[in-house]
DNA sequence: ATAAAATAGTTTGAAATTCAAACTAAATTA
DNA sequence: TAATTTAGTTTGAATTTCAAACTATTTTAT
């Protein structure tokens, strides 16, 4: 039995929608990844890079709070910090308020790896919405705002 | 200067699809690693379930073939694909043509698995295209060629 | 026909990533 | 002010991954 909420989605529109999702997650990590090597950032992994992107350019979040967005354990964010310091990429901050607290900045070559990986962003997105105009716009976030509903719904039970 | 081939995206649009992508992507693979933790399927990882996956249903693909596909090393499948032989996913099937090729298989069990993660990914698409109408389907799936024909270019270069 | 080269997959050993648990230093609570 | 909690690091083990060496088989060249 079909489920009455939804579009009857034909079998080949499905397959369609379902190859895209997943080739373009894909494709896409792979390409940060080749885009990386080319770079002048060739020392950076795609795991540190997105990393980079957690830490983003001036909130100084802490140690904790960044390990539980990328759902590492802290021991493991300690360890690629380290790299990414060691790197050039990222600085610790000691809190001087509540001195246990370390907050995680990134340098100006941080910064600038950042500001590179969010380029190519701009320009995924660019190209998703590509030809289409501001009336089309709805559709799209409604697909989107669906999805992420959905997510919600399996992440809960 | 702007793009003129695209349109003009206000900020919080590109902000809006943009997190969309990535929030999805990642909370896609969080909730298959969580529902196969849950599931009958306790002892495979989410990794392994790509395998599975690109193994596919009855083709019978070459080891070489299913590397290259996931992008691994021979011997990185190789290993994996040993512990899903021993935990009664996958099967090797020796080539009777050219005997130095080994053929990879599903057992029952891993036909299981893969038709439960197929059942996922059935949901996650009926979610995305909810309330839509049949009209609305070809400007979602332009969307889509869009992004495949930039992730193609991109690779390209 | 047969020797040499190429190919498919496995094994090996090393590097990287990850985690949980133990640990250190600092702050909070009793 | 002693006990508890919290933030982050260290430690040791498990897993994943790779490249290179290896084995078995097939293809190519002589």
């Amino acid at each position: 039995m079909t489920d009455k909420a939804s579009v009857d989605i034909k079998r080949e529109d499905f397959k369609f929608i379902n190859d895209a999702l997943v080739d373009v997650f894909d494709r896409i990590l792979r390409i940060e990844e080749s885009e990386l090597r080319k770079s002048q950032f060739k020392d950076v992994t795609i795991n540190e890079l997105h990393l980079v992107h957690a830490i983003t350019l001036h909130e100084h979040k802490t140690t904790t709070a960044v390990a539980n967005e990328l759902h590492l354990s802290k021991g493991s964010l300690t360890s690629s910090v380290n790299t990414l310091v060691r790197r050039g990429y990222v600085m610790r901050i000691r809190n001087q308020q509540d001195r246990r607290v370390i907050n995680l900045g990134l340098t100006s070559k941080g910064r600038l790896l950042y500001r590179a990986h969010d380029a190519f962003h701009s320009q995924l997105v660019k190209s998703f919405l590509n030809g289409m105009d501001e009336d089309d716009l709805p559709l799209v976030k409604k697909a989107f705002v669906n999805l992420r509903n959905f997510l919600d719904e399996a992440a809960r039970d």
